[in-house]
DNA sequence: CAGGATCCCAACCGATACTG
DNA sequence: CAGTATCGGTTGGGATCCTG
């Protein structure tokens, strides 16, 4: 709790550990529960499978998630927060808070309203 | 509070204001009071000055820190919390936290203890 | 369906030298 | 002292095609 603690980085490896494109999307989609890829894939749009898939190895290799295979044809595997993934749920609820209370002259959107709009 | 607030994005937007490899020390440092550019600098070894400066301007740019121009010669600059920069260290403490908590097994440093060790 | 392989571009970080 | 300019390496994200 001592603030000098910040000195030991513990905030870098957290933030590091939600701090690609696509994860805080990807934890929120399975706080309710286990989900297979091609639902999570369809469920965030405009993510490539790749990086869909990259950003699932990385929470997996953080902790955040766990990955079930199911020995099926065609193959079947489920991706569901770890109990370390849900204890990060509440701190990523204080950062949206903040951020309500804290960016309301930021243009914050839903990722899947999202048309191509630019370019 | 809605959890399904999360999809607006908030997170990602407030996680990338502090996602810079040096923003939380940054922070850190600036906490107790204004500091000047060359102490900042000589207070977080293993930075170059340009990547100090460019983090310092992210944050700036986010109305984390603001920047005094004192009009003197040689030159000198404050960089200090704003109001904004400084509602947001509760939410740094609780990342530190919950990183206290759920990261026992993780390399936690403090950065000016590293020295050229591997390689 | 899950995911590997390629290729590509942009962003991030760093080192060094230079300027007012 | 504070800041630019330049260059180079590494990582992140994306598009597309291929396979068990």
């Amino acid at each position: 709790m001592n603030y000098k603690d910040f000195e030991r980085c513990a905030v870098n490896v957290t933030v590091g550990m939600i701090a690609g494109k696509w994860k805080p999307v990807i934890l929120q989609h399975l706080e309710p529960g286990e989900m297979r890829f091609v639902a999570l894939w369809r469920a965030i749009p405009r993510v490539s499978k790749k990086v869909l898939l990259e950003q699932l190895r990385q929470l997996e290799a953080d902790g955040l998630v766990g990955r079930r295979e199911h020995q099926t044809f065609p193959p079947e595997v489920g991706y569901c927060l770890t109990e370390r993934g849900v204890s990060l749920i509440p701190v990523l609820q204080v950062i949206d808070r903040w951020a309500a209370q804290n960016l309301p002259d930021r243009v914050v959107y839903r990722p899947h309203e999202v048309s191509e709009v630019s370019n």
